[in-house]
RNA sequence: GCCCGAAUGGUGGAAUCGGUAGACACGCGGGACUUAAAAUCCCGUGGCCUUACAGCUGUGCGGGUUCAAGUCCCGCUUCGGGUACCA
């Protein structure tokens, strides 16, 4: 009986070898140049891994292993984003303690990450719930309350510069980030008692304690962060979120907005991605210009980017949330004001998406147009945002729709600013015309082209004081304290009301324990409930805990020297592994972690923590694996089911059904009765003897039925065989739904591929004979297409240049080591396991991972010249092909060489040349 | 609404810089081996026309540039993703 490809028995004996061996042990070694490759790390969650998961990983570790055959010293580590909400809603559903599930989540996890074959240095793991890791989350926390952003440096400083600065001159010649213009005094400031001076700082902090409109949800009982929120719900749990006012721990991500987005440049990433951030962090140019109150000294400032509409605007609005409001409206309105205040803030954000009806009201009050000098009467709706700009607009009804759908709703005046244009119907956004109607109090725009008007006026408003330039940006601070258990605990106490850091040394402040995982009876955070939540001398802590986005802001760092107890990273670790040259993951983070993390990791650059400004160089998103869901179909009131063709001769409601219990969408009819007790008496109409079931790609979950786990397909192809398949079912970066037929295509190569390396009886069929050209060449032509392919992430294709090569060598009979050996260095990095097993066989005793990778032969790749003819212009042009990297003499002398050859032209950047006869125009450089 | 991306056989997909479209795999059809099945191997497989040789046609739709277009340009259609009273 001829020996067969066996992959438990290889799988499982190779595992052990690589365990016992320590082989992905990594350490700093300045001899050899680093590579990091990182996978954005998973929540734990209950449901453990389908076959979408490790979509990444498998892609990573491919990478990985082959900068690894290619000289590089690889850092590629695992571990666990394991504080967050699903753990505590499933403790306050069940009294289980969150450290219990996470822990047994995680052992799960881990369980099925071994059986794929990851190249993990394990001794590396993190997890962001162990207080060893959270004591660094804890003191950049300290640290960004202990810093300031100075507009001018472009950096985070120390706060006591900023005291110094205070000290010497108040706020006279200051330019830095903060919550609130303040102005003051070096006397006025030396004047304020301590808590005075505290409320002060606060407003320049980088991590500063703010009243902050926040997306308050109650069903959860916390606030959430913008990203946290989607179409008015949480993502978590899909719940209703309204919009509140509290006290609240903020991150002055706000500050960085500039240099996050001029670092996108720098960055590998794909378009679409840093687009999405650009978009997020929306800067606008435009100007800041103040109206008059009318019968007051006082002005409101605005923000618009279109300056040049200012002949234009007709009403202002504020934003209900506005502290303008409570002081213009006049006691004729207040009643109606108060009514509409009372309204807005009991919508939720969910409501008011859903309805876009124009609301507003008068506010009684009027503000004067610092050009025209008339009056316009100033209106409150809930179309303008409190926290945009200044939570105030000129409305310019003739070119902004929002505000002719107002204008028209209430009867406001319209009126054309641009020339030709028809607003009678709809308002004309372009900025594209020649101005008209605009001339007065010495600016006269009339004429000119938008922009050149915008410009103008810009000058204009500056020059006599009535506004300025000013950049604005949607990015908004981040709201950082959440009211729940499962989260790192603030290191921060009260004193007199006022907050304090801990000292370092007593860090890690530990999460303490609770009776109960709610919110306490008086309203406040679960902490509440823990008992001698306090520091030695008595000061209340903090009730609050950080968010999900904490933990991982910085743990890429943390890999590089996880078990520091002095300092989140070491020197030399961070000098030698810098950041992160390939970052796999999803691209759901895109507004989220991969905001924070880059601004997170730009402040510990500032305090020269990170070695360098952007935390990941090149990223790669890879796409979600679908499910295929299948579907019966049973005839309404009755247990009968009608197979797909029939089913719209009866009236069917469609019933998902395991997908596991299904074959090429056929059914299993005796699994579907053990399916369930309902259906153990079910009836069938059948098609052809045959159950058809109906499909289609859906979300892989559980409530579909549709999740096909790794493990079993690890069980019954093995994990090489998974690893293949996950990367041919098409590009890395696509989305598509699994679809387990055809993965017999790829375990059939891996067992050709066993076959090639054995005779009949199984034994080593590898000669020291040399390998013919034939062989060599379709070797080579392995070597630079999967060289290639992988530096692109193209790993589909490179396996089906496997398959190609694979058959030529077959067909070629190819048994000489000459070819062999190259040729399991090259299938290491995809299926590790049986690589493993055949350079051992070739008589290695060192792993595969320290082979080398071997080098492409070109010379063996020159075509025979000619490749087909073209015709043109009744002449006929010959493609030759020639090597890549040839000497513009040397393509001259093949180009001439040629039978149909003449004179080569272009000199310089050689690609193609088309040999005509007579004269060559184009050569293909192979 | 705005911003990005995609569209290729029955299916997943290949074609990297504009150079023989459909690689590779699945599925399907035929055959070999076998008592039979599994496994394995061989042949065929975009469409139309043809006994065959050959020919024509073909990458969502309509134009254009080019000796040459799936690939570049202009205008659409459909699908996917992001974002949305951001002034």
């Amino acid at each position: 009986m001829a020996k067969e490809y066996n992959f438990k028995d290889i799988e499982s004996r190779w595992k052990e070898y690589w365990v016992k061996n320590k082989v992905y042990k990594v350490e700093v070694d300045p001899t050899r140049p680093k590579f990091y490759v990182l996978d954005m790390f998973p929540y734990p969650s209950g449901a453990g891994l389908h076959v979408g998961h490790p979509l990444g990983y498998i892609a990573s570790d491919i990478y990985s292993r082959f900068k690894r055959l290619n000289g590089f010293n690889v850092l590629h580590p695992m571990g666990y984003d394991s504080y967050g909400l699903p753990a505590e809603q499933y403790a306050i559903q069940t009294g289980q303690h969150p450290a219990v599930t996470t822990d047994k989540n995680i052992a799960r996890y881990r369980e099925q990450l071994d059986k794929i074959g990851f190249c993990y240095d394990w001794d590396r793991e993190v997890r962001t719930c162990d207080p060893g890791y959270y004591k660094w989350t804890q003191w950049a926390f300290i640290r960004m309350f202990e810093s300031y952003y100075c507009n001018r440096a472009r950096r985070a400083m120390p706060i006591a510069d900023l005291e110094a600065h205070f000290d010497r001159c108040g706020t006279a010649d200051l330019d830095v980030a903060c919550s609130a213009e303040l102005s003051f005094t070096a006397d006025e400031w030396k004047a304020m008692d301590t808590h005075t001076r505290r409320e002060t700082l606060m407003n320049y902090r980088i991590a500063y304690l703010g009243n902050t409109m926040v997306n308050w949800c109650p069903e959860l009982g916390t606030v959430l962060a913008n990203d946290e929120v989607v179409d008015g719900v949480s993502v978590r749990g899909g719940f209703p979120v309204v919009q509140k006012v509290m006290r609240q721990w903020c991150l002055r991500v706000s500050a960085y907005a500039q240099r996050l987005l001029d670092g996108l440049d720098g960055l590998d990433w794909t378009d679409s991605l840093k687009e999405t951030q650009r978009n997020w962090i929306g800067r606008s140019e435009g100007a800041e210009m103040q109206f008059r109150i009318k019968g007051s000294d006082e002005a409101i400032t605005i923000f618009t980017t279109r300056a040049d509409t200012i002949f234009g605007v007709t009403f202002m609005v504020l934003a209900p949330e506005s502290e303008w409001v409570g002081r213009l409206t006049t006691p004729e309105c207040r009643a109606e004001v108060e009514a509409y205040l009372e309204a807005t803030r009991k919508r939720t954000e969910r409501e008011r998406m859903a309805d876009r009806r124009v609301t507003g009201v008068f506010s009684g009050a009027y503000a004067i147009n610092p050009l025209t000098g008339e009056p316009i009467p100033i209106w409150i709706s809930d179309y303008v945002l409190a926290g945009y700009g200044t939570g105030a607009i000129m409305a310019v009804p003739a070119h902004d729709s929002r505000d002719y759908a107002f204008a028209r709703a209430f009867n406001l005046p319209i009126i054309p600013l641009i020339e030709g244009c028809d607003v009678s119907e709809q308002s004309y956004d372009a900025k594209e015309g020649h101005v008209i109607n605009s001339c007065g109090n010495g600016l006269d725009l009339n004429g000119l082209d938008v922009k050149d008007a915008i410009a103008r006026t810009k000058q204009f408003v500056e020059s006599r004081g009535i506004g300025r330039v000013k950049v604005n940006y949607r990015l908004r601070d981040a709201i950082f304290s959440r009211q729940r258990y499962w989260g790192e605990p603030f290191p921060v106490y009260y004193k007199d009301g006022d907050p304090y850091m801990l000292d370092e040394s007593q860090l890690p402040l530990l999460l303490p324990e609770v009776d109960k995982f709610l919110p306490t009876e008086t309203g406040e955070p679960p902490l509440g409930r823990a008992k001698g939540w306090q520091t030695p001398e008595g000061h209340p802590l903090e009730l609050n805990t950080m968010p999900g986005f904490a933990g991982s802001s910085a743990y890429y760092l943390r890999y590089m020297d996880p078990h520091n107890d002095r300092a989140l990273v070491s020197a030399e670790a961070d000098a030698y592994w810098q950041n992160v040259d390939i970052y796999v993951g999803g691209t759901e983070h895109a507004t989220g972690h991969l905001i924070y993390s880059r601004f997170w990791n730009k402040f510990l650059f500032d305090i020269g923590v990170s070695a360098t400004e952007e935390p990941f160089k090149k990223l790669i998103n890879q796409g979600m694996i679908q499910g295929r869901s299948n579907f019966v179909y049973r005839i309404k009131d009755t247990n009968t089911f009608v197979s797909l063709g029939l089913k719209d001769q009866y009236d069917v409601t469609p019933i998902h059904v395991d997908v596991n219990i299904v074959s090429a969408d056929i059914l299993d009819i005796e699994a579907f009765r053990a399916w369930r007790p309902d259906y153990a008496d079910a009836e069938f109409i059948l098609e052809d003897g045959k159950y058809i079931c109906g499909w289609a790609v859906e979300k892989m979950s559980k409530s579909m039925f549709n999740v096909v786990n790794p493990d079993m397909i690890v069980d019954r192809y093995g994990a090489d065989t998974l690893r293949m398949y996950e990367m041919f079912l098409g590009p890395i970066d696509q989305s598509k739904p699994w679809d387990t037929n055809g993965i017999d295509g790829v375990h059939k190569f891996l067992r050709r591929t066993y076959r090639l390396f054995h005779d009949a009886e199984g034994n080593l069929a590898a000669a020291d004979t040399p390998a013919t050209t034939e062989q060599l060449k379709a070797l080579h032509r392995g070597i630079r297409k999967i060289t290639d392919d992988i530096e692109r992430f193209a790993f589909n294709t490179c396996i089906s240049r496997f398959m190609i090569m694979l058959g030529e060598l077959s067909d070629l009979k190819c048994n000489s080591r000459e070819v062999l050996e190259p040729f399991t260095v090259l299938l290491a990095p995809f299926a590790p396991h049986i690589a493993e097993e055949l350079w051992h066989e070739l008589g290695h005793d060192t792993s595969v991972c320290d082979a080398k990778w071997p080098a492409c032969d070109k010379s063996l790749l020159v075509e025979d010249t000619v490749n087909y003819p073209v015709s043109f212009n009744g002449k006929t042009r010959f493609m030759i092909a020639l090597p890549a990297g040839m000497q513009p003499k040397q393509i001259e002398e093949a180009a001439l060489a040629h039978e149909n050859s003449a004179k080569y032209i272009d000199g310089k950047t050689v690609r193609k040349v088309i040999v005509v006869p007579g004269k060559i125009i184009n050569i293909v450089v192979a």
